[in-house]
Formats: structure tokens, C-alpha cells, sequence
DNA sequence: TCGATGTATCGATGAGCGTCTATGCGAGTG
DNA sequence: CACTCGCATAGACGCTCATCGATACATCGA
């Protein structure tokens, strides 16, 4: 219920949205290897500066939506899929409305 | 992609968490017949004022999340499942991720 | 060891949002 | 018609958050 708030918030959200796309689905890359996403593309694909796209990470990562591996100088990125598939179960529920009326 | 971030946006806040599972299984009402809750229940099931209670209302209205009914004095407040179905499947993507890149 | 580079943190600022009180609108009820 | 009641709107206040520049930290290469 109420646990759904935080990672909710973390998805809504334009930017982060558009950073988990690209996780999701991850094109050109500087120092990319496949197996995760660095940090540093986010800043020329968001247009935004460093410390704002570390903001969003750090969001994303404390909501347990993405998972962050130091390798060396870099941080790469990736997706926590049980997350998201527990987020959607969720969701789904109120797709599937029980609809009794209780007194 | 961008469209996600209205009704995401919507959905992450307690209060209208609180409401979502409401319509989804309500409970007591004082005006409610089975087929929509009666806004006027909220007021005391959140403990909030009746303009706050209205403002979320129409936040889930417009993110097509819930359909409002106007019945003579009252409005009648119903889940909308397609809403909810649509956004599940968007999330649950994220979930099975096709994690091939491109270059 | 020193400089370069990727990332995290700090402090400030401006926008957005949740909440309230006060008020207006519409529809029943006497 | 006047009154009541449910709901919507307007304006204001406080808090959160997204963003930035500046700076600190960590790691690698020369």
C-alpha cells in the first residue's frame, strides 16, 4: 500500500522514465559493455548536468528499481526486473476489481 | 514514454493509494450503492478536508485512472480497469528486459 | 607522485504540490 | 422560494523536489 508510494514516485518521473527506457534498451554508448549501462552517457542523452543525473540514479537505486556495480571509475546501471514485475502485479490488481461492497 | 508520467505520477501518493484501494474494495459508505463510491466517503476515511479530497479526485479523473458520476447531489467514483491494465503491461516490460545493444 | 577523469555530496534556488480556509455553484427539500 | 447539502474553485501557506555550480572523493594512467 503504502510501500508502493516510493518506488511509484521514482518511476514517475519524465527523466527517470526516459533513463529506465534506455536500460531497458540501451543504444550508444561510451564505455558501455553490454552487461550494464555507465553513468556518464546519461548526462549527454538527458541533457542534463552530472550531479542532477546522479540525483536521479541514487532515486532510482534507493527504490530498488536499479542496481548500481562500481567497475573501476565507472558505475554501471542496470534494471531490477523482480522489482518492476512486483510493481505491475500491484497494479494490475486494481485491473481486476473484486467489487463487493462490504458493510 | 512521456504519457506514462501523468497517471505514474497520479498513483504515487499515499492518499490517492489509499483511495485506489478504497474503490477497489470499499467498505462502510453512507451513500454508496454498489456500483461507485460516493465521494463524500473519503472525507472521513483520509481524515482530510472536503476541498483536499475533491483536488485528489480530480487528479485521478484526469489521469483517466477513475471515472466520476454525477447522480443528482452526490458523485459516484469507479476504478477504471483499462487505465490500470495499460499501465501494468507498460511496467511489466521493464521486467523482461529484451537487454540487447544496439550500437 | 601528480594530474586527469568519473562520481558523489553540499548549498542554493525556483518550481510544483498537498493542504487548508473561504467562497461559489447546483441540485434536492421544506 | 429559501434553505440545506455535496461538490468545485480560488487564493495562500509550507514543504518537497529538480536543478544547478562548486567542491570533495576515488581511481586510473603517465
Amino acid at each position: 500500500m503504502d510501500d508502493l508510494a516510493l518506488p511509484l514516485k521514482a518511476i514517475a518521473d519524465p527523466v527517470r522514465l526516459q533513463i529506465l527506457e534506455f536500460l531497458h534498451a540501451p543504444v550508444a554508448s561510451c564505455c558501455s559493455r553490454g552487461d550494464g549501462v555507465c553513468g556518464c552517457d546519461f548526462e549527454q542523452l538527458l541533457g542534463l548536468s552530472q550531479p542532477t543525473v546522479s540525483h536521479h540514479m541514487k532515486l532510482l537505486v534507493d527504490a530498488g528499481l536499479v542496481r548500481a556495480e562500481k567497475r573501476g571509475r565507472w558505475v554501471y546501471y542496470d534494471l531490477e526486473p523482480a522489482a518492476f514485475a512486483a510493481i505491475a502485479d500491484r497494479l494490475a490488481r486494481f485491473a481486476h476489481a473484486p467489487r463487493r461492497v462490504a458493510t
